[in-house]
DNA sequence: CGCTCGCTTGATCTCCTTCAAGGACAGTGG
DNA sequence: CCACTGTCCTTGAAGGAGATCAAGCGAGCG
């Protein structure tokens, strides 16, 4: 099931063999499940494995100075966040679940062995992470120079592809189980403009953000507002 | 010459044997010169060589739909910017110079034989592009919560660090050669704004820029200002 | 000499922050 | 069954950081 998961996350980015597929098939590792805040890997930490998102919502983050956080990026079910620590020694931020979550720590043994012996597994794994990059550029860009409307219709543009590419959507609809508080730190914007961001979007009738679930009512209209393009995703589907 | 700048670049994060030193000097790559704003690569391009700067400045960005641009990051001389190509099959950004500058087009083939028979080449070139990605979470960060005298401080403080460590800096001076503009595109902020606050950072007397040098004239006040930890620079000297 | 490019300054406006308080809802214990 | 508590959401009012608009300045250059 987590070789499954992995292979599934893999192949949105690109094509393996029937024998690189079968080599993903065959990772194993352990489950488990952590409460909210409760880091799965902090700053300072030399993992030796890597994590993938079973359920739930994982978030990347670091601490501000003036104790809020800057979220730079949210996991959903079969994402891995931490493919990187592969060939980083020392993590610089923190992995934490945004609601109680079941993650796989695959160890990176594991991995190393499989992406030897099968090359394309490894070139699929190394673009990840650079799909990661793109993925901080355009958060970058979003919180850099648009209004804050614009930002979160961004992404919630961007929720709403990965969680459909993943196989997690119904319809135009997806579980994004956060506070409005988690949606500030990823936007960089307080938490009371969130509020009122929040109602400005919904009456535009394109989308709503309501306990936990994301409903896109007019996609076009919504990637018109955050003047969206999905290339940076890099999906082959 | 060009291997020369290349193994510099590398073992600023991490070591390499003496055969992977060997091999990393021998590779060669073909040296051209770009006039300002004339796009090395551009959004939509698949790239069969990377890039290395060998002297001026190259800069990372995306235009915006309002006509600006959104610069992703600044890359100096022997600075790799574009090793990502690698294994990402498509661009979706822009490589352009801030000045005439030189660079070397290394073919993806000689780096992809290279990485072949050395792994701690391959691990090193992987790391590589995880610093970049890092270095798009700090912008991240900056960007989104920091006030625009912290963020430029920041940029400032990156900027010294880097060319140090690239051996390009004349103690706590380095040479940006950018205008207002970039910086402002940068940050996320108006030229205007940015014109402002280097006068406020100038008043501090932390820090000047002037005709494309950077002079930083307190180091420790300017990383107070900017908030500055430079471990996300995964610097090994 | 006039031109362009980059830098500088002033005035006005607005988006967003901050501070402060109130409300909805679930969980807990009496 | 109902007060009690904590978490999250919502609203109002005031203040500030930065955007925008508009104009002037200085240096390099044909």
């Amino acid at each position: 099931m987590i070789g499954e998961a992995l292979l599934h996350h893999l192949t949105t980015f690109g094509t393996l063999g029937p024998d690189d597929a079968a080599a993903v098939l065959a990772i194993d590792g352990e489950v488990r499940s952590y409460g909210r805040d409760c880091d799965i890997i902090r700053s300072g930490d030399r993992p030796t494995y890597s994590v993938l998102a079973l359920d739930g919502l994982l978030i990347r983050y670091s601490p501000r100075a003036d104790g809020g956080r800057q979220v730079y990026g949210m996991y959903f079910p079969t994402d891995a966040p931490c493919l990187e620590t592969l060939h980083t020694d020392i993590m610089d931020h923190n992995l934490t679940p945004a609601v109680e979550t079941r993650v796989a720590l695959i160890p990176h043994a594991v991995l190393y062995e499989t992406m030897d012996r099968f090359p394309r597994v490894l070139s699929l794994i190394w673009r990840q992470t650079l799909v990661q990059a793109s993925m901080f550029r355009a958060w970058l860009m979003r919180n850099s120079s648009q209004p804050a409307h614009a930002a979160m219709a961004h992404l919630f543009c961007e929720c709403l592809r990965r969680t459909q590419a993943a196989g997690l959507a119904r319809g135009n609809v997806c579980d994004l189980p956060v506070t409005q508080e988690v949606l500030a730190d990823a936007l960089g914007i307080s938490l009371v403009h969130v509020n009122r961001t929040l109602q400005i979007l919904r009456q535009t009738g394109a989308v709503s953000f309501r306990s936990g679930v994301l409903e896109v009512h007019d996609p076009a209209q919504l990637a018109g507002i955050a003047d969206f393009d999905p290339h940076y995703l890099h999906l082959h589907r």
